[in-house]
DNA sequence: TATGAATGAGTTTTCATTCAT
DNA sequence: GATGAATGAAAACTCATTCAT
């Protein structure tokens, strides 16, 4: 049985893979169940119901149910992990990485990336074997962003009080509490509150980084 | 029928109470669970046995087992925030709350008020008629944290530039995130390394912030 | 234990009850339920809402709910017999009975005592120990139908072929089966029209009777 | 997921059916437990322990227990209704209709068709979704009576007075009805007894309808 | 590869009834 | 007479998973 339980994290799904090979099709599917229905509604029968084939076939190809929905985590994680780098990598200034940082959130939300991420860490408590995959899932997170802010405060005033790693993991860890409360309560205004104070602290911390 | 459906949020345990009512060692039961066996692990039948009582005696006071996990996240709550109200209250300086705060965090951490908090909050994803009333339950939070920040910042250069509330939805946000995080890979080392930055960069801020 | 198992059928309360006794508020409140909520609707603790007492009253009083249910149903059959009996015994020719008889049928259906009657019937299959003792209660519905029967054909064409007591028994199983069905699919139109069409046979099978 | 919500009512069963495929084993277990354990005895844990089969495969089948139900009554009804109409399409005298009726009903008291009609009906109060239901599928049944009964007054003395669809309905109902206090108080003589005081007054009916 | 059928363990909730006070 | 609390048994239904084909 092609059990799949440590996948590898985060990597891009190979060439070789058809278009839409079946386990695509899985994917997908359990990325619009989590999406549309929430962790709780993303039992085996509903992914299958919603992609139209067979529930044994995820045992088939994933062996198990946790599986699928770590590899439906990797992919999602693995597609927008792509685009965050492209972008924020082209943006130099404070200033403007927060303004990227806003956009790229605006997509997240849009694409339903930020529901299945914050439907997979809370749903992770109820199913306890799910956690620690879960979190190792954030791993590669945490690292990019101790990149972003490390390129950020290198010279900086900062550089001495800050440790970028303790600082990524608070981003990181402040990015899902965002996405759990605004997904409770159906109200994604706070959230795009914080964005916009973001951005209006952009210019008057720019001379703090050297930026001008 | 003793029905608590919408009991008041945070309403601080009256002394008149018996010391160990059967309500109360239904919702200290719950909230053993909850801290031991996390959300997905606290089943009626899981909290009767803990307690031993009888299943149906959570159904007789509580009506729902929703109910009872409401009625446990708000006892642990009012607790924690009569404790965080003196405490803070108390501090004054910027340095002097952030050491407050880091004592409070590790109060938390060890009377099992965070898990609990945590696993609510992230486990209401998965009951999802239990979400609006956590998120309901999150907002006297959000309103300390508000009040808290806004004497800090009265008078300060950011007094213009930050949002109070939107700043203090992000702290919670943030409290909830690192909680999760921590909580889901066992590792409270990076919470912690969070506050000890913050410590250390107290004396960094304190000027800006008017205290000396 | 004031139990009450083979509570005399069809006994009028006697004098010696205070005119609201706990046990008449009791079976009004059964009554009520039964005829709003349905047999299955009329569990203990809904009689006890809708009555506003105590749900233990009912077994300190009735020791056993069925046999408030059973009481329930003698209640409202000996108002209703004294009622039938009353009426049946002025009319004297088939039309002036079968007038009579639809007269009482529409009071039955005002009264709620139809729906309560064919919800015992009916739920007393669903509660093994209470068919027979429903059945003894139809009893003497039976021997007062037969009674208006033998006045009926004595002395006509009919009195050697018809049987009163296998008549009788035939027109309250018809009754019942009547009150069922209109009572599963809301639709008293179709029993109003058997009324009706016995009425406008009347007046044909009058000489047959002797009536004229 | 071989869902039959919406069965069609009374198809009878193909022949491309295996023997006995697991639906009719099903269906088979809820038939005789219905007929042994009554309606109230009828739950998923008894059906099962009948049949021998897990309790969860009921639902895989049916989805509902009332849907089982319902295919159960479906099931003994088609059968019920093709002997009938055979049997009775050939009687063509009053006296033989009411000859052949009787020997249908014994017929049905012995396969117990008679037990889970009834068990059926009453017991569709109590569960008050299956009401609507189980009343569609009596429409066959008076659709039946109708043509039967307008076949026998069709040129006789009574066709002015007589609404067949209303005398059906009366009948259908008066069927329920014996069934009902029959199977009640256990005492199949009173049902005997009406059909043959039928028998007794074939003759006697015979030349009002231009029999001879 | 794929699937329909099957299963055992689990879920929340409701019930009639009992009992100590 | 009356009551609040407690209980054991049962209900319908869902779940992830397995298996023979």
């Amino acid at each position: 049985m092609p059990k799949q339980r440590a996948q590898p994290v985060l990597k891009v799904v190979g060439e070789d893979d058809l278009p839409t090979s079946t386990k695509e099709r899985i994917i997908d599917a359990a990325f619009a169940t989590l999406k549309d229905e929430g962790f709780a509604g993303t039992s085996a029968r509903a992914i299958a119901r919603r992609g139209e084939f067979n529930q044994a076939l995820i045992f088939y190809h994933f062996g198990t149910l946790n599986d699928l929905l770590l590899a439906t985590l990797d992919k999602t994680s693995a597609d927008r992990m792509s685009r965050y780098r492209d972008s924020m990598g082209k943006a130099t200034s404070v200033d403007d990485k927060i303004q990227t940082a806003t956009r790229l959130y605006r997509e997240d939300l849009g694409s339903g990336h930020i529901t299945v991420i914050s439907e997979m860490v809370a749903g992770s408590l109820a199913r306890p074997d799910l956690g620690p995959e879960v979190v190792a899932r954030m791993e590669p997170w945490i690292a990019f962003t101790e990149g972003v802010i490390s390129d950020l405060i290198t010279g900086s005033i900062f550089e001495a009080a800050v440790n970028a790693r303790t600082l990524a993991f608070a981003v990181v860890a402040l990015y899902l509490g965002v996405d759990l409360l605004s997904h409770l309560d159906q109200d994604k205004s706070r959230a795009e509150g914080l964005f916009q104070m973001a951005g209006a602290m952009g210019p008057f911390l720019a001379p703090m980084f050297g930026n001008d």
